[in-house]
DNA sequence: AAAATCATACCAACCGGTCGGTATTGAATA
DNA sequence: TATTCAATACCGACCGGTTGGTATGATTTT
């Protein structure tokens, strides 16, 4: 195996610790000689690697961001109409709450270092205002094609979100305390009875 | 002034100075020796009324819940309509996001702990079930009051908790990107929208 | 005098990060 | 093909500083 591919294993094998021992004990309660050792890497090899502790956190945030993105999008503007692709995406949620299985405490450590750490905060908040500008566009089309009542597409944006992100916070902390698919999909049609035009 | 008065008013000290220091730099990013500073008690004092540094977080834990219930019981069964209930609720909800202020995140210290910490996490979830409850209750007399469709009361006790939920992470990330009280109000009335019986 | 309240001094454990050095690799050279 | 040599990947001991927590003594109330 080549020096540079070996290099790249060990790089994502700590990216991989790393974040296990996040969603574990929370970023401050990580330390990187757990981190490491759940690698199988020394300190050495972690700092040859990575600057510091926190450009793992960004890094792993990036990554993460980067596939909601990707998620976000493959619910594409190809398919049939707005009210339709809501549902869609709260049926996609469904697949995602057991996709990301142990990793869904990250978000909450995500969150609660936005808060204090203002580089972990942009690129937090950022990503996050792009979410609002997206369903903001969605609801829009919606009433431009004629599917959905003539309401404050912002507005409703922010609504959406804001169900978005008590789901996932909900789904974080009480995995078995509900079905949160179908909670998000329940959610999404109590809403969209209110959205929807005619009926 | 009394011993006994005297010691209850350092313990409160300590409360509010641990309050600021976990809102501010988050569990475990305060030390005792910062919140014994802001509170004028040396760590002598600290550990004469708390046994610990959790137990300072369980016991700012309990006194919130307990401030959560009563808000909740405040908008009580006496006035008028369900509706027109939950819309008042969403109104309180921009008093309580000025008055809460700059202990806002607290919360999440809360919340990030609860994922980690099975004895906050019990504090923290149990109330949870019981706001659901609550809501749950409340949509009953809704439906039996004749204001309200006949939906399931469990799932839209779920949704507005939900929402409810990601509106305060959302206002504690981000204060001064929205007016989160509007936006919690008008998301009540789109929700009712979509609830209401007739029209 | 007994109990409560707080101060002072201190400790063992742990933290993130550094650093001098070694092992492995792969291309250039002979 | 054999040898050299620099670059990359990694090791592990170590450092200054901080942490939560303790042991004990002084002072005041009851």
């Amino acid at each position: 195996m080549s020096a540079q591919q070996r290099g790249e294993e060990t790089r994502s094998r700590i990216l991989q610790a790393a974040a296990e021992s996040f969603a574990e004990h929370g970023y401050d309660g990580s330390g990187v000689a757990e981190i490491c050792e759940r690698a199988g890497v020394t300190k050495g090899g972690f700092y040859h690697h990575f600057p510091s502790k926190q450009a793992v956190f960004l890094d792993l945030l990036e990554h993460w961001l980067a596939e909601v993105d990707v998620q976000l999008e493959a619910a594409g503007p190809e398919s049939d109409t707005v009210p339709q692709r809501l549902l869609q995406m709260a049926e996609a949620a469904r697949r995602v709450f057991q996709a990301a299985g142990g990793q869904l405490p990250m978000f909450l450590e995500f969150w609660s270092q936005a808060a204090r750490d203002p580089e972990v905060w942009q690129a937090t908040i950022a990503p996050y205002r792009r979410y609002q500008a997206f369903f903001s566009a969605m609801v829009q089309a919606g009433i431009a094609e004629g599917t959905l009542r003539d309401v404050d597409p912002e507005a409703a944006a922010w609504v959406i979100v804001s169900l978005a992100v008590g789901l996932m916070l909900q789904g974080v902390l009480d995995p078995q305390g509900n079905d949160w698919g179908q909670v998000a999909e329940e959610g999404v049609r109590m809403l969209l009875v209110g959205l929807e035009k005619g009926r």
